[in-house]
DNA sequence: TTAGTTATAGTCATTTTGACTAGAACTGAT
DNA sequence: ATCAGTTCTAGTCAAAATGACTATAACTAA
């Protein structure tokens, strides 16, 4: 906490610098209630002091000084949802004068994918919940501009980027990629022509493997070989 | 300026928050000494006080709080270099623990690009200097991974997105927006396919005038419609 | 054994891309 | 006035990519 001196004037401490924090959207594909096929979720932390109290928000925190920017996302991640992310980046800096109502705040916020693993034995309680992306409701600060910020940019990340593999585990069917694209895109796609797309890719390997126990032909599984890396300081699996 | 109570000890003082600093990478196409041809620059300025004494560095100072971030990286752009930007997008934010020797600080990094007119008028003396983008030496602190990151970026964009024309005036001919390409990508274009690409894109208009003056058949000039914004606080033309 | 379902390969017409040709329209030199 | 040089511009043609679709393979459940 920064502690000013009794002869700091009105001026001086008007200009101090803005506080700074780290929040993260965070999406995982679950299944859908009502038709089962995976959608897009994301956990939302309810608030428990003013402003925005009991309004849900993005997790996020102050940044300590002694983690970097990522670092900062990755723990406050952990610690307030217990979820590990298999892809964390950069999205924005939010900066806006009046985003808080007490205090000027920057925010830095991260964007995070988690497997379905994770996410099914995420903690949930009376003060964490998931929603679904499209449907988050008000939520405190800014962040629904955040969240829709976040999903434009997952939206592209997918389309160009090699993010989708992210969502699912080391080992995974066409099928299930094609789901992703159809969960975060929101259309569908032709089995065919999609799996033509992704066996015609390099990073996408062929494993000896099918995946058995499905009710029909047992698919072949994959492997992605190949990382992410575009942000300066990505260390692609924090 | 944050001021610290006699009081403050060592453990308050190291969990102070980091400063907040604002910084930018602009760029310009500049005719090339050698060629003529257009080539991608960009301006910095030279550090007069330590860290990083007389070293190369890219514009930029303190966030104030009276400035959005987008404002005070376009004040801090026109009072450092007296440019005017025809486009402004946020880059990064670098929070890396050492990135300054002295202290915490991060930066939320800006890059923009400017139309030649105004770079040909830009401010240049002892201390604000322009370099080509491939060959600015070493920089103070992060600068250098800074610039490469914003270079990546803007060929992403380029290749992607429509800010190619912000590097040009309103009206352009296609082999100008040609030339934009082939600095910026370092690459050579093929002048018929290039322009059909252009022509089957809506956003481009064509005009009914022609570039008079030139050395051989008059091209036509066309004009840009349609506006870049991807950014959630993007206003586009700052 | 059969019906149902998904996995997978392949066909075919259309669109897009890359390499290239050729005429149009200007300037500057002869 | 003519011609050489250059860029602008439209067009051709084969190769590659895409979208819609068909057909067969391989499994489960009844």
């Amino acid at each position: 906490m920064t502690v000013y001196s009794s002869s700091a004037n009105v001026s001086e401490r008007a200009s101090a610098a803005p506080s700074l924090a780290i929040s993260t959207v965070i999406f995982a594909l679950r299944p859908s209630e009502s038709s089962g096929r995976p959608t897009l979720w994301l956990p939302l932390v309810r608030r428990i002091r003013e402003p925005y109290k009991d309004l849900w928000a993005l997790p996020g925190g102050p940044l300590t000084h002694v983690d970097s920017l990522q670092d900062a996302a990755s723990r406050n991640l952990r610690e307030t949802t217990g979820l590990t992310p298999s892809y964390l980046e950069q999205l924005y800096a939010f900066g806006g004068l009046h985003r808080s109502p007490t205090q000027r705040v920057v925010s830095i916020v991260y964007w995070a994918l988690v497997q379905p693993t994770e996410a099914a034995l995420a903690d949930e309680s009376e003060n964490v919940k998931w929603f679904r992306a499209d449907k988050v409701g008000d939520l405190a600060f800014d962040h629904n501009a955040i969240v829709e910020y976040a999903l434009r940019r997952l939206r592209n990340k997918l389309a160009y980027g090699s993010v989708a593999y992210h969502f699912l585990g080391e080992y995974f069917t066409l099928a299930q990629v094609r789901e992703v694209y159809e969960a975060v895109l929101d259309t569908r796609l032709d089995p065919a022509n999609f799996r033509r797309q992704l066996k015609s890719t390099p990073e996408i390997e062929e494993t000896g493997e099918y995946l058995q126990g499905g009710k029909h032909r047992p698919p072949r599984l994959y492997r992605f070989t190949g990382r992410p890396g575009l942000d300066p300081d990505n260390r692609s699996t924090p």
